[in-house]
DNA sequence: GCAGCAATGAAAACCATTGTCGTTATCATG
DNA sequence: CATGATAACGACAATGGTTTTCATTGCTGC
């Protein structure tokens, strides 16, 4: 049931040891373009017929995110994970439908930016009216999917 | 005590009601420069001597970031608020030092950034070694007082 | 002064996340 | 293949920031 060949050499890189949760949770993640929270990994897993315990989904992530195979978006209300692309670049990170793009090139002078939290272009459009100063009203995760831009 | 004539008026035009509590809270908010969380707030207005409960701290933010008088910065682990500037800007957050840095210019093509957090100049140059992939590795509140750079 | 209503404060509830601890799986050796 | 060390697991409890509840207080307009 686990792909085992695709993500068992992964982890073995990555120096953490191999183990049957965690190729489920990387499979779960592998399912998701859009980060997924903590939670819906481990009903996925339950779905699944997986016996995993919470605990272990976020020590699973815990330990993939700190070998630098997935990338913890914890800035937001409820943290969310996602696969890592590629090493070195930054996100951005749409609050309203959660999509997450991977850019390399720096966008501003004098400050290295990891993590853009923000609004894309398809959502701004989308939306109507007031703008304010405050920034923070909300975005829960799981949108409908939308496609990574870029 | 309270410097009424100051923050009053600026309760006023928002809409809501003065209180003394808010008052007291936008005194201590004006009294750093770097964001605060609630629970220092709250302690800071014990050592005034005032009676102002932990939910009212709350509240009273809350009132005041929807009025757009004050930025929330919810996304870190434990949520700061700080002074509003000018309306329709993003910020700069080191999750180093704590900086907060206001700009107006857009940083990205399609998309409206409202929030980025990274290494500013002074930590990235102080900081030594291994970048990963890995962003979200703590930095807690309270450091020393950084000035708001530009 | 008084009704109506928002604001307050204390305590309890919430909820994502982390610690504890006994058990189990994995890996390297003998 | 057996074994011992060590890391990972799973259930549960605890933590801690934030929100809700609810009774009380205090403006605000009449």
């Amino acid at each position: 049931m686990v792909d085992m060949a695709r993500w068992g050499p992964m982890l073995e890189t990555a120096g953490i040891r191999v183990t049957s949760q965690r190729l489920l949770v990387l499979e779960v993640l592998a399912a998701h373009r859009l980060p997924v929270s903590a939670r819906r990994v481990h009903a996925e897993l339950q779905d699944r017929g997986a016996t995993t315990g919470l605990t272990t989904v976020y020590r699973a992530l815990a330990s993939m995110t700190e070998a630098g195979l997935v990338h913890a978006f914890t800035h937001m209300g409820e943290g969310v994970y996602r696969l890592c692309g590629s090493a070195s670049h930054h996100h951005l990170v749409c609050r309203v439908c959660g999509m997450v793009a991977e850019r390399q090139e720096d966008i501003v002078d004098g400050f290295r930016a990891e993590e853009v939290y923000g609004v894309c272009a398809t959502c701004e459009s989308a939306e109507s009216g007031s703008r304010r100063c405050s920034t923070t009203t909300g975005a829960t995760a799981d949108p409908p999917e939308v496609t990574e831009s870029r």
